[in-house]
RNA sequence: GUCGCUGUGGCGAAAUGGCAGACGCAUUGGACUUAAAAUCCAAGGACCUCUGAUAGGGUCGUGUGGGUUCGACUCCCACCAGCGACACCA
């Protein structure tokens, strides 16, 4: 075998490592080296397609780092399994009536054939999915654990529900009056959600489903319905998800989306009395609205409320109900996202109540608007509309006053102007005018000062919001972890109400079988179809029926990491001691996709975790990095019609043309795709260039995080590098494989040490900075630097192999067999590098003159600049130049430049 | 609309205050060969200029305009374009 091959020496070391199990990892990080490192991959979703060049792109940049700091010595936990449940496997089931288990198996065998094919250093005995059944019984006893927990404000921790303290009037009412108290404090909670209910399709749907009230399949009218829904109670842990993202090494852009999401405002909640219609006299009910401007307060000239107010009914006069009942009806109709989308004229409805301004004591109009949530903050606002641009757009349009009660600092006459005559609105901060005893304050003191005087007089407090809402938790599909909850059935055999856990004992709860996986025209879930012996159950002498929703597809992933740790473990979900031995993950790669909902997630179940002692750390993910997406180019013929890329061809000019026709087309960049024909199947590239060459070009690209182009070309190019570093080693003329003859057991000349060593330390650098494209480069250099030299010391040869084998393992392993070696290269020492066999003794020093390069001068390492100056100035050039000209100044940059400052 | 990321040769990119374009692709020239492929060696930002020809020299050049600095792809301000996320959260 002289030529290289990868065909042929990529399976041969994948079933080595496999048959030897070397990279099996300990129960335990050895205590004699140098430490743990516990290195995650977002898991895959295992599709009937296959792998796509994007995950090797993130799988290949792990496994690099994971071979490296296996070779400096680091005990190192790199797992792969598959986040399985999910919908495209439901709805090949509905479709093909198969159970999705049948199909979801066949694709993670084929997901695992493919990875393997890569040279992943996984552990794959460490390998589950989340749909196996030994998985998914400790995703419900976690469920439990949520379901067993309350959040106690004041110590900031969530708490066994048996502590939760029972206030003596509801003790009082006995045991059912106390078991519904506590469900109402439980981090996993029902309640009567609104979801989007399609009678005609008979499903719910998601919001991103819904587009103005109709079906995006089919175009059917869409209904707004409660439907009885698991929740869980992450609002709870905002705060600390949002304070903990302190402690993380993520970039500021993951950081901030996630900050964002949870959307922390501080501001105050103001009650304002509803007046009858006179105006004068208050009816006793107020309402309470939820400002961050509540220095604003004088400036109030109306108050909304969300459609779905409780208030609504109670306050809104006879002249007016008729229309009013019409708003809320269409508004039911609407997805909280349609509502709340696109630049739409705001609607709304004057309810004929009046409420007081605590601090005017006028009267204002109350109104109705679908602009106004009632999920978030109180559910009403008080309208400012000479400072907040939706009250001035709403005002505007239904002709409500505006007074202004905020002053900029700088602004124009003309601004100014604007502003005073409300032609304008001032959404800033400034000086308050036309406010009581505020007027004159700034912004911030103005706030604090109102708020004190409301909280003195009781008609308003400080308050804090979150935009994130608690976590809808269940789904009516069958492809999904069962809830190990069951509901107690009265005396007519219905639900009564009474919620109870499954015994731990009695978990895992499997999934039923079912004849017919088809939706039915009721918003049940599918598993209410299943046979009765699943169905319903008898414990301790009481009748129940089981829980028919399903966990989404996000609870799997929540802990995923976790169970890697102890991947057998029959006792708990993680081994405890193991569990403190490896977490936290040091570091994380996924897409950037996951950067909000998967993440958030994960952390809000972690610390539910931490609460109740189950693991040793607040936060899971030390390090995330995002890796960027690959796109690839796509063709468009003359009349813009899609043509597939293995029908374009370059010719001379560059120019792409039709490989049939010759017609000229036009390039575009865009996302893979199967509509736009241009989808890289890495399979495939696997076999025409070698999984080395495949990793090595993902790594090549670009940097990691970024978005970039495939490239076929690019890819020949690394095959071509592999293929220069095999010959530089192997003699490619024998028949049988030997190295090369001009390897030699030889002592390394002195230049060769430096290039030798600066790679070595360049390498070693780019690796931790996980800049894999600048490494590879490095190794490049490298090989056209040996190729050159006729005698290639063999240790050079051998330093190569090393540097090369995180990268391209497969010829990395060939080659160290090559120079001699019996053992795998996995855990061969990574080499050091020697400063001082990289010094050099001269450098060429630019010499500039105002800025600019005019000469070069050689001067010794480590010159004094006194010298260096002197140097400079006999530069023959430098002289020419400086001819009648005084010199200002001198800067010197020890080894680097030289730059004269001189007079024009 | 708001926020974020990115703009550097024909292309992917490198350099993050100190010689812009490392490394690779594509291109061109040469060697080897009867020839081709493969391989090896070499050239290469644009424009101008000197010369018989080389060597040499100059000006411009990192999206645009300004600023800071002896010196800016790099730092600051404003703007433009592309991509992505969020989008009436009071």
């Amino acid at each position: 075998m002289p030529r290289y091959n990868p065909a042929e020496i990529e399976p041969k070391w994948q079933a080595y490592w496999e048959q030897n199990k070397t990279f099996r990892c300990p129960e335990f990080p050895d205590p004699n080296g140098k430490g743990k490192l516990y290195v995650l991959d977002m898991f895959p979703y295992p599709s009937g397609a296959g792998l796509h060049v994007g995950h090797p792109e993130g799988y290949t940049a792990t496994d690099i780092y994971c071979r490296y700091w296996r070779m400096q010595g680091k005990t190192v936990l790199h797992p792969m399994g598959y986040d399985a449940f999910g919908l495209p496997a439901e709805e090949y089931a509905i479709r093909t009536n198969t159970p999705p288990r049948q199909s979801t198996e066949a694709n993670i065998a084929n997901f695992t054939r493919q990875l393997k094919m890569l040279g992943f250093s996984y552990d794959w005995d460490r390998s589950f999915a989340t749909t196996d059944v030994e998985y998914f019984r400790w995703t419900q006893w976690i469920f439990l654990i949520l379901f067993d927990t309350w959040y106690d404000p004041q110590d900031r921790k969530g708490k066994p529900i048996s502590q939760l303290p029972i206030p003596e009037q509801v003790a009082e009412k006995g045991p059912e009056a106390i078991a519904s108290y506590r469900d109402s404090y439980r981090l996993a909670y029902q309640d009567d959600a609104l979801v989007n209910w399609c009678p005609a399709l008979g499903t719910v749907l998601a919001n991103e489903e819904v587009i103005d009230g109709r079906s995006e399949r089919g175009d059917h009218p869409v209904q707004r319905i409660p439907l009885r829904q698991w929740m869980l109670r992450i609002t709870s842990y905002a705060d600390r998800l949002l304070g903990d993202l302190d402690l993380l090494d993520w970039s500021v852009g993951i950081k901030k989306l996630q900050s964002d999401w949870i959307g922390k405002s501080t501001g105050a909640e103001v009650d304002f009395p509803v007046a009858t219609q006179d105006g004068k006299q208050a009816t006793g009910e107020s309402i309470r609205v939820y400002t961050t401007r509540p220095d604003t307060l004088y400036g109030a000239t109306y108050l909304v409320l969300a459609p779905e107010h409780p208030l609504v009914a109670k306050i809104t006069s006879t002249q007016q109900s008729d229309l009013v009942h019409e708003y809320c009806k269409a508004a039911s109709f609407k997805s909280d996202r349609d509502r709340t989308e696109g630049e739409k004229q705001k609607t709304g409805v004057f309810t004929g109540a009046t409420a007081i301004n605590p601090v005017t004591q006028k009267p204002i109009p109350v109104w109705i608007a679908d602009y106004v949530l009632g999920n978030y903050g109180t559910g009403a606002i008080m309208a400012v509309p000479a400072h907040d641009t939706r009250d001035y757009e709403f005002a505007i349009k239904y002709q409500l006053p505006i007074v202004q009660v905020v002053e900029p600092i700088e602004a124009s006459q003309q601004e100014l102007e604007e502003i005073r005559s409300g032609k304008v609105c001032f959404a800033g901060e400034g000086i308050a005018i036309a406010s009581g005893e505020l007027s004159g304050l700034k912004t911030k003191d103005a706030k604090d000062k109102v708020i004190q005087n409301l909280e003195r007089l009781g008609l308003g407090r400080q308050a804090v919001n979150y935009k994130l809402r608690d976590w809808l938790f269940s789904r009516q599909r069958f492809w999904g972890e069962p809830f190990p909850i069951l509901h107690e059935l009265g005396q007519d055999g219905k639900p009564n109400g009474q919620i109870r856990a499954v015994p731990i004992k009695d978990l895992p709860v499997d999934l039923p079988h079912l004849e017919d996986y088809k939706p039915h025209g009721r918003p049940e879930p599918p598993l209410g179809k299943a046979d009765p012996s699943w169905l319903y159950v008898e414990l301790d002498g009481k009748r129940y029926r089981r829980e028919t929703n399903t966990m989404p597809q996000w609870a799997g992933s929540c802990w995923y990491y976790l169970r890697f740790i102890s991947p057998k473990c029959s006792e708990a979900f993680v081994d405890r001691e193991q569990e403190a031995a490896w977490m936290p993950v040091d570091l994380y790669i996924g897409g950037a996709e996951h950067a909000v909902l998967h993440l958030l997630y994960a952390r809000f179940w972690h610390k539910v975790l931490y609460d109740r002692g189950y693991v040793s750390h607040p936060e899971p993910f030390q390090k995330l990095v995002n890796q960027g997406m690959i796109l690839s180019y796509a063709y468009k013929d003359q009349r813009g019609a899609l043509v597939s890329v293995d029908l374009v061809q370059e010719d001379e000019q560059g120019v792409t043309r039709h490989l049939q026709t010759g017609e000229q087309l036009n390039q575009i960049v865009a996302k893979m795709s199967k509509a736009l024909k241009n989808v890289v199947d890495p399979e495939g590239v696997v076999k025409e260039y070698g999984a080395d060459a495949l990793r090595l070009y993902e790594m090549f690209m670009g940097p990691l995080e970024a978005t970039k182009p495939w490239s076929m070309q690019g890819v020949n190019g690394v095959r071509n590098f592999l293929d220069r570093a095999w010959r530089l080693i192997v003699d490619s003329r024998a028949e049988e494989l030997r190295c090369n003859e001009s390897v030699q057991d030889i002592p390394t000349s002195q230049e060769q040490d430096r290039v030798v060593h600066t790679t070595i330390a360049a390498v070693t650098q780019d690796i931790e900075n996980l800049s894999f494209n600048t490494a590879i480069a490095r190794m490049m250099e490298f090989v056209n630097y040996f190729t050159k030299e006729s005698v290639r010391p063999k240790s050079s040869m051998e330093c190569l192999a090393l540097l090369l084998s995180p990268f391209a393992p497969h010829v990395a392993e060939e080659l160290w067999r090559v120079l001699g070696h019996q053992e795998s290269i996995a855990y061969v020492a990574w080499p050091t590098s020697d400063p001082e066999k990289m010094k050099i003794e001269s450098v060429e020093i630019p010499v500039q003159v105002n800025g600019k390069v005019r000469a070069k001068v050689h001067m010794p390492v480590g010159i004094d600049n006194e010298q260096a100056h002197r140097l400079a100035m006999s530069n023959q050039r430098v002289i020419e130049i400086l001819e009648g000209k005084e010199v200002l100044k001198v800067v010197i940059v020890p080894g680097k430049m030289i730059n004269l400052v001189v007079k024009q």
